[in-house]
DNA sequence: GTGGAACTTTTCAGCGACTGTAAGTAAGGT
DNA sequence: ACCTTACTTACAGTCGCTGAAAAGTTCCAC
């Protein structure tokens, strides 16, 4: 989590970065992502095109920056998760500390991201993989957590159903905001909403929707 | 489910749609998905390259075709499900059908497809992005099952665990059939992981991983 | 059957993401 | 100062995919 000290080469490597990020990010709120062409990106950055590819190994990842440190945060609080409590517990918080975001957070920060990517097919296909890709890295930490063996399904199946819980709640919350509902209602109900969801996963769906 | 009697029309439109596909596969087998270009394929089949399109909204839909017709079956399953069962016990059942075919289905024909996809990552996007589609279709017909309100998060939890469930089983399938697994013992070792995955479910996440 | 409407297919031109290569340039170690 | 290493750039090219308009086919009154 440290940062080192940065030689000049490392520190130029940054801010070119972040100067692209910027600009992408300007040119993709004004008229859409799709709108938008890499050139024209590299042109405001003041930078190749070829760069840009160099930085950010695909268009979309423009967008999508934030996910890996959404990733080692999942894995911090699985493993720093209060003794004597199941798996459940470190994403119910999860979801509980994005929803005080959404609480407290200006408006414009939550939705600005997830009106882009709800605008542009290119956008959501790399969210679900970027999707899956966490659940596959989240997979072999569960696995250790519950002692499983190689191959077992169970530790598979677990990252996927906390992971997409937590997402659905994330999704239902920006989904309500850019609808136009006020940020602590939105808060409010989903807070109950989703203790109901992991209520519903931790006492099991042996009776769920039986007939 | 029933066949209409076919016009002319759609008898004509049937065949060149399998033409493609079939020219489309053959291609694909032999030289991987990714190194074959659209023309090629257009040309292997007498037709335009536009035509293709017509017939497949993209490239990627040459490989995933029977993605709509397993919606179909799943939603099936639910909706006939036997009486007094959970919403668990028709995912468990197509689980253990798709095992059946595991054991006993020719083993070219069970990893061709899955073979290719591995192998490409547009093919893999594409998949993603038809798994989430699945999903949300789903997720209205458990919310009826169930009598959810709208916007409860339940049935989007529920649909996801549940499809995830079987899509898991199912990858674990073909991975130890590509990995040169005898077909028998795949299909004995994953109903046993299967079903333990499913009584996960059932039962409950609260004591899972719990330290 | 014949005329015209409706739909399919084709051709053509083009956009834009992304890649490979080769040459130029700046940074860090010695 | 020198050399190695790494990054940036320009250039040319591939390929998926789109749009428009023309040409061809099938369907349906009458």
């Amino acid at each position: 989590m440290e940062r080192e000290p940065e030689g000049l080469r490392e520190r130029k490597k940054r801010q070119t970065r972040e100067t692209i990020a910027a600009a992408a990010m300007r040119l993709f709120k004004r008229r859409g992502f799709d709108a938008v062409t890499v050139a024209e990106i590299a042109a405001a950055a003041d930078v190749s095109e070829k760069t840009v590819f160099n930085y950010f190994p695909s268009k979309e990842d423009l967008v999508l920056s934030e996910g890996p440190a959404r990733r080692a945060a999942a894995i911090d609080a699985i493993r720093n998760r209060p003794p004597g409590t199941s798996l459940v517990q470190p994403f119910r918080e999860l979801t509980m500390a994005y929803l005080d975001r959404v609480e407290h957070e200006p408006l414009e920060s939550l939705v600005e991201i997830p009106r882009l990517v709800l605008a542009s097919r290119a956008l959501q296909q790399r969210l679900f993989v970027g999707w899956e890709e966490e659940s596959a890295v989240l997979t072999p930490v569960i696995a250790e957590e519950t002692g499983a063996a190689e191959g077992d399904l169970e530790p598979l199946v677990a990252a996927r159903t906390l992971a997409w819980t937590h997402r659905l709640a994330f999704r239902a919350a920006f989904l309500r905001l850019l609808d136009g509902e006020d940020q602590r209602e939105v808060a409010a109900d989903l807070r109950r909403q989703a203790n109901r969801a992991y209520d519903l996963l931790e006492n099991g769906l042996a009776e769920y929707g039986t007939r």
